[in-house]
RNA sequence: GGGCGGUUAGCUCAGUGGUUAGAGCGCUGCGUUGACAUCGCAGAGGUCAUUGGUUCAAGUCCAUUACCGCCCA
């Protein structure tokens, strides 16, 4: 189908007008369904699975960065006539979304706990409905051409067959297993977390000198501890068995003063004689290293914490204070009872909940853990050995660490939403059966009372399966045999552990295969200070807001330019100017050009054979430039550079094409010979080649075009179905970029004297213009150095009949001329030997600096010899440039 | 403690060994030229953080120091 173009030309607005037009084309994309690929045997597709926004609320400036690049991909390959998919998706977020509707329930005065388990899923789910939508629909808003017949959602039914599929599938391979570890524990969440999902933060605290008296009465020995309260749950005190002081002490007996229990002292190599005392308390309850060394000495486990961070009946007068008035009051009586031998100052790393910033408290608890290393191996070779390429480089290094250093993952959460876990317990025999299906009575004693664990798994699990559990994984369906693996995973740096790792683990162990061939990171966005959002700072960006006020192509421009792959971007008000007003130029030039083709009908074969077209040397030149281009973005885009590939084709439009083509062809237009063709082939191929980076605007003005074009010239039904431009090597053009670089030359050095004189715009400058061998090439577009320079008369002549004495005039020696504008009476001649002069020294330092080098046998030995050639150009150049200029100073007087 | 990144114009940043290092914004001057003032023309502004090395050639590669930031423990 065809898209109807929005606005006639006479109402071609004169600004572009980014909300006339988005919506319209968006919908008319999705109306001839050039999101959906066709399935193509022969041909090799190109397929992204969208990184799945959390189903918590809206989208942010980052989750629009992802969109933009993979959108760029997307419709640069769907361009190229490959079978392109983008298969979007959400992800039910297991804790994040719980908080956010408890938070919604709390303001109805209502808690999950009164509900229960079953009604208040049925408000995640009303939730979740409301969230998809409004997570559609700014895609939408962002140009994201992703497949919409295929999205996902991580708690449909076919990811959950996956889930349920690889828990038991690993399971019986012995990789998931139930265990008493220390976890880490929030207990505002309450629920255990994996250790990536902790931040730890230093804290300037300190650190408490205990003493705790020997059993016997002989004294008392010192620990010094971060946690003081924690001595309550305390199991023994060691030291290092090497360390001289105290070996003698290791096996006395201690007392824990007001709970009244005694404790050995140990020996153990883990302590560092240097931390603190060299004595150091073993809580094994609630200490990573602790708990080691209470495994090797098979001290018992105290836990003195409620899941709420209040503390237990273990903590005997302490018990039901919380946390950290428990440490206040045992610091307390410590000091009152001359116990504590001192306080200092002390900083140090202190685990936070991601989530909600909440101090995690470290516990033993029975848990779901997958065994990793016998995952992360494959993965980690799939990187070493190439078949996954990960962009930029420096993150494979990181990630290698990572994989080679992993330690096993705690996958259940005590929530409510999410992926429930696939074991049931026989409430009569306590077997345990784990299974894809519900079983409906125990396998070992035939009993029916079974119940399902009550925990969930750790969202990061199914969002592990997501590029194939999308596909249709565990069927074998067309989609899985197809489109996987993918082809490109781009998503932020700061989730290549969380997502990125365990997709190349859980993909490798699900199908055998890769995932994804190339993982391409972007950077995060900061805001215009280069300080991170956040909703606390108030200086979020939302994505919709900024779309409203400079439009979607501003935004994406904005996004994208001038950006290196993997860096920060600093985003604000000032690039997404920047966008709009690129926007609005390249809209103008569009006008221009459809306003001339309204006035004068289009030769049919403008596209078929643009060559008989190319009759002046601009015309040349500027198609010359524009197939240089085209080569230099097809290379950039295979590189990943989708920022400069952005920049060049900026560039070109508004530094070559506005700048200098329209106004030159202005002087032809509407005349024979008029350059109405080449203007109409340049910007069609422009639009094409920049629709992935700007896709409204592009296609907009494409349709425009096609509109008053006589039929069948443009082919395609719309732009985004278009062919991307391939380089045409046989329109280069050297002589005429050669000759328009000297005109473009002379016409800025003619506007150079004017600005510095003063000259009033609307008046005419006589000049000269001396040449030799671009001379008659020069002289052919005269007209254009006029009108250009508003220079009239304008003598053009070889140099040979340059006269031997000037009056006081105006010098410019260029590369292929020299420029002189009579300026009677108002020559500073002072200041023109001074500025003359000093461009004469810059040229002589090159002179030697060059002169030097092609001396050098090593240089002419060593050097490539384009590379020798060319610099001997530039030396005949310049040495040129230079005596022309002597001779200049000289006739100044 | 280990690792990584950054340091380039007033600001924010590109620059993937080979012209006298670029862009956007800001700044200065001029401008109502029939596409565009969301614009045009012209201009000022840089010892590419430091020190040393590799190379015919270094902003670019290597090492060092300083400062800033991030990740891991």
């Amino acid at each position: 189908m065809t898209i109807k173009p929005g606005l006639n030309m006479i109402d071609l607005p004169k600004a572009y007008e980014s909300k006339q037009v988005e919506d319209r084309i968006y919908k008319s994309w999705k109306e001839g369904s050039y999101f959906t690929p066709k399935i193509d045997h022969a041909r090799q597709p190109f397929t992204i699975i969208m990184p799945p926004p959390n189903v918590t609320g809206e989208l942010h400036i980052g989750h629009a960065l992802t969109a933009t690049l993979e959108d760029i991909m997307i419709r640069w390959h769907r361009m190229l006539g490959d079978p392109t998919l983008w298969l979007p998706g959400v992800d039910h977020a297991g804790i994040a979304t719980q908080v956010v509707v408890e938070k919604e329930l709390a303001r109805q005065g209502l808690d999950r706990h009164q509900i229960g388990r079953e009604e208040f899923l049925k408000h995640v789910w009303d939730w979740v409905k409301k969230s998809r939508s409004a997570i559609t629909h700014q895609h939408e808003r962002l140009g994201a051409s992703c497949d919409w017949s295929r999205e996902r959602f991580t708690l449909d039914d076919g990811p959950v067959k996956a889930v349920k599929t690889t828990f038991v599938n690993l399971y019986n391979k012995g990789l998931i297993y139930r265990g008493e570890r220390i976890i880490n524990w929030c207990p505002r969440c309450r629920t255990a977390l994996s250790d990536l999902e902790v931040q730890n933060k230093d804290i300037a605290s300190n650190l408490w000198h205990m003493r705790y008296p020997f059993e016997d009465g002989s004294g008392y020995i010192t620990v010094a501890t971060t946690r003081p309260e924690t001595y309550l749950g305390d199991a023994a005190v060691a030291v290092n068995p090497e360390d001289e002081r105290y070996t003698n002490l290791i096996g006395k007996r201690v007392i824990l003063p007001f709970i009244n229990r005694a404790i050995p002292v140990i020996g153990d190599e883990a302590i560092d004689k240097e931390f603190g005392t060299g004595m150091v308390k073993v809580t094994p309850a609630h200490d990573p290293v602790d708990f080691e060394i209470s495994q090797r000495h098979h001290l018992p486990i105290i836990h003195i914490l409620n899941p709420d961070a209040t503390l237990n009946d273990n903590a005997g007068p302490y018990s039901g204070l919380d946390r950290f008035e428990a440490r206040k009051r045992v610091v307390e009586d410590f000091t009152k009872e001359g116990l504590m031998e001192k306080i200092e100052p002390y900083s140090h790393a202190v685990p936070h909940c991601f989530r909600c910033s909440t101090i995690i408290e470290p516990e033993v608890s029975k848990q779901w853990f997958v065994r990793i290393a016998p995952l992360a191996e494959p993965a980690a070779t799939a990187v070493r050995d190439g078949r996954i390429k990960i962009l930029p480089e420096r993150f494979t290094k990181i990630y290698l660490n990572w994989m080679d250093n992993i330690r096993d993952w705690c996958i259940s959460r005590q929530l409510w939403w999410g992926h429930r876990i696939p074991v049931w317990y026989c409430l009569s025999c306590g077997e345990m059966i784990v299974s894809t299906e519900t079983p409906t009575a125990c396998p070992k004693c035939g009993g029916t009372r079974l119940e399902q664990d009550p925990d969930v798994l750790d969202t990061w699990f199914s969002s592990g399966l997501w590029p194939h559990s999308t596909l249709g994984w565990p069927d074998q369906t067309e989609d899985l045999r197809y489109f996987y693996p993918t082809s490109v995973m781009e998503t932020g740096y700061d989730i290549l552990f969380f997502w990125v790792a365990r997709m190349i683990m859980l993909g490798i162990e699900n199908t055998g295969d890769v995932p994804f061939h190339t993982v391409y990171l972007h950077g995060l966005i900061r805001d215009e200070k280069g300080e991170k959002m956040s909703k606390m700072k108030g200086n979020v960006l939302n994505p919709l807001t900024a779309i409203d006020q400079y439009g979607c192509d501003a935004l994406r421009f904005a996004l994208t330019t001038g950006t290196a792959p993997g860096n920060d971007i600093n985003m604000g008000a000032h690039r997404m100017e920047a966008g709009r007003n690129f926007a609005n130029k390249l809209w103008n030039a569009g006008r221009f050009v459809l306003k001339a083709l309204e006035a004068e009908p289009a030769s049919k074969d403008i596209f078929t054979d643009i060559g008989k077209y190319l009759t002046e040397t601009e015309d040349r030149w500027i198609v010359s430039r524009f197939n240089r281009l085209v080569g230099e973005v097809d290379s950039l885009l295979k590189d990943f550079q989708f920022g400069e590939a952005e920049k060049q084709i900026h560039d070109f439009l508004w530094g070559e094409y506005c700048d200098w083509y329209i106004e030159i062809s202005k002087q032809r237009l509407g005349k024979a010979g008029s350059p109405l063709p080449v203007l109409t082939y340049v910007l069609e191929a422009s639009l094409r080649l920049l629709h992935p980076f700007m896709p409204f605007i592009t296609e907009e003005l494409w349709q425009n075009m096609k509109e008053r074009l006589p039929q069948g010239m443009l082919e395609a039904p719309a732009l985004i179905v278009a062919r991307y431009p391939v380089a045409d090597g046989k329109v280069l053009n050297n002589r005429a970029e050669q000759v328009m670089e000297a005109v473009m030359e002379i016409i800025r050095s003619i506007r150079n004297t004017r600005a510095e004189y003063k000259v009033d715009t609307g008046r005419w400058v006589e000049s000269f213009i001396y040449a030799d061998s671009l001379l008659e090439d020069i002289r052919a577009r005269s007209d254009i150095i006029e009108m250009l320079a508003r220079t009239r008369p304008l003598n053009i002549l070889p140099r040979t009949s340059r006269p031997a004495k000037n009056e006081k005039t105006l010098v410019a020696v260029l590369r292929d001329a020299e420029v002189i504008v009579p300026l009677a009476g108002m020559i500073d001649l002072n200041a023109e030997k001074a500025r003359l002069s000093k461009e004469m020294d810059g040229l002589q330092n090159e002179i030697v600096r060059l002169t030097q080098r092609l001396e050098d046998g090593q240089f002419i030995g060593k050097a490539p010899s384009t590379v020798v050639e060319k610099e001997k150009a530039r030396l005949e150049e310049y040495k040129s440039k230079f005596a022309r200029m002597q001779a200049e100073l000289q006739q100044l007087g």
